[in-house]
DNA sequence: ACTATTTAGTCAGTTAATCTGACTATATTC
DNA sequence: GAATATAGTCAGATTAACTGACTAAATAGT
């Protein structure tokens, strides 16, 4: 909100959300070029916060704040286009791990590439060092984040 | 997708999306906060991209990514709610301006207050210095995208 | 000048994304 | 062992966004 113009200067929310948006559109875009045309924004978040070794449905939802009934129906979308193996839980049977199948670890490194590019292009618009400063900016903040968090 | 994680350093869209989430997070708190319960996230975009001397729908759309029936849906709302006003535009039959009401003021200087604050908030965490390294680097690639969609 | 085309916006209907509430089965606590 | 909490699903509702068809006004072409 009130966050752009290019008249007075930007806030940090929009100075956040236009490299932000621009990044995503760009992955989209991607991976539809590379075939992956079953993959809607929305699922992106079951990639972005699912760990090597498997995480559960609950835990999925926890990080990605939505609700585990929404959750729940992403991971079965994702899981039937392919991308996630599914097996109980041993400790506990209730619960199931989701995991990267093959073709799951094939998007995500494809994701990670033209993410990678698209940082590599910036970089050379901007210069190495001012990426390195900013990239250091925002880790520092995600740290700060991260503390707020866990003593919220 | 892949973006981040703990163990591996996180890719740029992490870095990204983390601090603009929790902006995100913040200015809906803020406002709920504030009495302002009646605006959803999806509402926000009209305030993003409105001009203070007022904007079509379709230039709202254009800006925000959506289409125009899904953007005349919002203003529609947040119309109903009081914080636009919508007068024709004299230069074209067809079209009308929208522009925030003295209760869309007042919302959209809430969220700049709010974001303000966290900006302080996290400035005074991680030094003004590297705030303002942070924001250099933010805006320069912001002029690097300006410039890609220009000659898209 | 008038016909054809484009543009601004709405209406209607659909799909996608997310929510709430109720439920089952398994775990945990006391 | 009974009471309570947790993992996940099912069903239904709401919200967000889309496509297609349309009206009215503006612009372009001849």
């Amino acid at each position: 909100m009130a966050e752009n113009h290019h008249e007075y200067p930007r806030m940090l929310g929009a100075l956040l959300r236009i490299p932000f948006q621009a990044i995503v559109t760009k992955i989209e875009a991607g991976l539809r070029a590379r075939g992956y045309t079953d993959l809607r924004p929305a699922h992106f978040v079951v990639f972005q916060h699912i760990r090597p070794e498997g995480s559960r449905i609950t835990e999925l939802a926890e990080r990605a704040q939505m609700t585990k009934q929404s959750m729940s129906e992403l991971v079965h979308y994702v899981e039937a286009k392919g991308y996630l193996e599914r097996e109980p839980d041993p400790r506990d049977h209730r619960a199931s791990i989701v995991r990267l199948s093959m073709k799951g670890e094939a998007v995500n490194n494809a994701a990670r590439e033209i993410i990678r590019q698209v940082e590599e292009e910036w970089s050379n618009q901007i210069g190495r060092e001012q990426m390195n400063a900013l990239k250091q900016g925002l880790m520092a903040i995600i740290r700060v984040i991260e503390v707020e968090n866990s003593n919220q």
